[in-house]
DNA sequence: GACTGACACTGACTCGTGTCAGTGACTCGA
DNA sequence: TCGAGTCACTGACACGAGTCAGTGTCAGTC
């Protein structure tokens, strides 16, 4: 049976314990720099602490430091797609390997706001997909936040740094649209207006690559989740007077209603249209045709965001983001 | 320009401002029981807070009360679906409404184990969809943990309320293949072993569907997310001497690799084989056939949850578990 | 007029940790 | 032998909030 009420080890059980005083405690277990400790007090110090069970208490050390080690990352309900968990899990391990610890926090239809969570949580560090305003930005810095990151978004600005360059994906996506012959590109825009952040730099991208080339800007089209909005958007495109024969899609699930319109309208897949998607999901590889698309690194991704947050935490200013280098390969299949 | 360090205010500070002392702030703050604060007074608390803009300090009150107003829920890096993410957000919101904060942590290559966590959280609940060791659980209780919550697991014991009947989905869809006339069943059991609580209760579901029907135990197979896989399945399922006529799908993902397979096995659905999913995710409806499968009511699964979390905080025990009504309905399209 | 009790409020202690300023004991060079 | 300088360690304060035990004031009662 596990006792109704366990009393909490702490620093003066293991003091006490180790025959030391708690100050000594704390300086073994931090490795405090200035402090010298014998071999053989540390040893005591360390089995005491063994013996006990000790493990400090986290809102103490916060208190006392002002902020914790938990990194906050904030993001919003998002209707499609999962491609993102993938980063967060990355993210995760990542930041542990360093002594963090990444929570989650889905921004919604929460009555409080999101000031609530940094303040329950008090973290080091917060990673948002949106940018932040001045205003939300000074009530975390009361509550302790030093780093604020903007993982996506279009401006750099002062407090968005560590932005994912989601152009280059519409770039790649053009790039392989035009190198296989196309002239006249459609873009398939996502529906849910939670996803203009995400969308607007892929989209720049397919417009820059297109100006380029020398041929015209793509034509979009918003496509919601249904083969019946898809099919609309086919024939509007193959119905104007200089047809687009090629397709980029927001992310892989558009692309995936594209495949699914284009059945219901009777057009065939890569030979009446080209569809390229992104994200390369694992059910992008089941469609039919199977979906060419745009693979993320997130692993390396994560490493990145991971050692540009842990320098600023540790300079205690704004570091330059590093350049990702290679985040994003073409996945050539059959739809492109 | 936002000041490099913005001095936190405190409740000191507000009562200074109001010409009060800080127990009083406190208790006015806190709508303290058996404390008598007359109109005058609290207003002038409240102003004088509202104007500095005063926020109490989250770890402080965690250290002094025990116990903090955030609850931790543990994933696991599912390679596949993103089903559960809808759940999350309906219980981020739900968890909001009555002043609790939910984080999520996703469980994972760390190599400092999930102990960490919820010492740096200090949580008042842990969700958690697998069952948590004698140990774990003793290790978060003496870190202030009140509540465990195991959200999907086998067997609910002790600590393991609140679990989802997810053996009702493996009934619902045999139900549903049964009643179109089918007699013998297979199951697609998914290949990622962290998968492996979720699949098994829906499974038993099957099972006892197929019992209670008088047909013979499902023919179970491990499907990987691709078409190759699936079609190797399908072979086996449709050579063997008394034929599966119909699958059950752990989920729409699982579903949609078996359409693949079938196409690449030049089988027809639902003619030569019908195939029901499970989760109802986004992309179901795009298949081709339309994948008929088990819709799960996020929304409401979320409302028990929060109700028993939050009941059993207030009474410190636990509470039975309510029994949800009904969490999940069968959606007709054309897959089966 | 003394006593009671409610009211409105305050001071002091507590939670568990980090850290600074000391303090003896010892070594070493002059 | 004296002072300086390390070494190894300790005591005390601070972080910010919750809460208990009191304290002075005043209205009401016998």
């Amino acid at each position: 049976m596990v006792p109704k009420t366990q009393k909490r080890v702490t620093s003066s059980d293991v003091a006490r314990e180790a025959g030391v005083a708690r100050s000594t405690v704390s300086y073994v277990l931090n490795r405090t720099p200035h402090q010298t400790i014998p071999d053989g007090t540390r040893r005591r110090v360390l089995d005491a602490a063994a013996r006990l069970g000790y493990t400090p208490s986290a809102a103490a050390r916060t208190l006392k430091r002002g902020r914790s080690d938990v990194v906050l990352c904030i993001v919003k309900p998002w209707p499609l797609g999962s491609a993102s968990g993938l980063l967060l899990a990355e993210l995760t391990a990542g930041f542990d390997a360093v002594g963090l610890t990444l929570v989650t926090h889905i921004e919604g239809a929460g009555v409080r706001g999101v000031e609530a969570v940094w303040n329950e949580i008090a973290p080091a560090a917060v990673l948002t997909y949106s940018p932040v305003d001045p205003d939300a930005e000074r009530t975390m810095r009361a509550a302790g936040v030093q780093c604020v990151a903007v993982l996506f978004s279009g401006e750099p600005d002062g407090s968005a740094r560590f932005v994912r360059p989601d152009a280059r994906i519409g770039l790649l996506q053009a790039q392989h649209l035009v190198a296989a012959g196309h002239a006249r590109i459609g873009y398939a825009y996502p529906e849910p207006p939670t996803l203009r952040d995400f969308a607007e730099p892929r989209l720049e991208g397919v417009r820059a690559a297109c100006a380029e080339a020398g041929i015209a800007a793509p034509e979009v089209r918003t496509v919601a989740l249904d083969a019946e909005s898809a099919a609309a958007a086919i024939e509007h495109w193959r119905g104007m007077d200089d047809p687009v024969t090629a397709v980029c899609a927001y992310n892989d699930e558009v692309a995936q209603a594209l495949i699914a319109g284009a059945r219901l309208a009777g057009v065939g897949i890569p030979n009446d249209l080209a569809v390229i998607g992104a994200d390369d999901i694992p059910t992008a590889r089941l469609a039919s045709p199977p979906l060419t698309t745009i693979a993320i690194d997130h692993a390396a991704e994560a490493r990145r965001i991971v050692h540009d947050v842990t320098s600023a935490l540790r300079e205690g200013v704004a570091v330059e983001a590093t350049d990702p280098a290679d985040l994003f390969t073409t996945v050539v299949r059959e739809s492109a």
